[in-house]
DNA sequence: CGTTTTTGACCCGCGC
DNA sequence: GCGCGGGTCAAAAACG
């Protein structure tokens, strides 16, 4: 396939406001993203996830085990973008190795990897389905390397975003500090 | 010809 | 214990 320019669509239209909280997660319509994260959306005005109860086939958010990743304390934030292409361009050079259609989902999900050697740093890219416009990209771990292409793309996106204090989240939950550092260190990457 | 993508198999946690 | 859903591996194809 080609190589698109990731630029972003429609810049006046998309106001990205960040969500927070367990809650905002488990709740999308495609079954995205895990719980206990940061959500970043590229709408104006509503607020997004964070509303009905168990929307897809079910599993009512159980508090009781937390999974791999929670253990392990990987930090991962999210955000959704207007985009006619899938893969932003971030500055950072991916290899994608697997793509895997999810349950209530009309795309498949999308997994890449950093390809810097010693960097852990994955990403998942899903269009949604609700919103065929809108485009998810979900990242794992903080990057240990400086961006290895132009920053120009996503310096972009990042301009466009506006962080929102988190919901319900208490401040001295440990999640809520991690997930802000690696906002922290998305907005001052190198 | 080296590198990246594709794609089904495999694996693993979790709920029933 | 088994099946389902989601994440990863890896061989082969595709790419430049």
């Amino acid at each position: 396939m080609e190589s698109h320019q990731a630029l972003l669509p429609s810049p006046s239209s998309s106001l990205p406001s960040i969500l927070s909280s367990s809650e905002a997660f488990s709740k999308d319509p495609d079954g995205l993203l895990p719980r206990k994260e940061l959500a970043v959306a590229a709408h104006a005005g509503e607020t997004p996830f964070r509303s009905h109860p168990e929307a897809s086939g079910g599993s009512p958010p159980s508090q009781k085990s937390e999974n791999k990743r929670e253990k392990k304390n990987i930090p991962r934030f999210a955000f959704q973008t207007r985009s006619v292409v899938d893969v932003l361009d971030d500055g950072y050079r991916w290899r994608k190795y697997g793509q895997k259609a999810v349950k209530n989902a009309k795309f498949p999900r999308s997994y890449f990897r950093c390809i810097h050697q010693g960097c852990i740093v994955k990403k998942q890219i899903q269009r949604l389905s609700t919103d065929e416009g809108l485009v998810v990209t979900t990242y794992e771990g903080v990057h240990n390397h400086p961006v290895e292409k132009s920053k120009e793309s996503f310096e972009n996106i990042l301009s466009q975003m506006q962080i929102y204090p988190s919901f319900g989240l208490p401040h001295k939950d440990s999640s809520y500090q991690t997930v802000s550092l690696t906002i922290f260190s998305m907005l001052n990457y190198f």
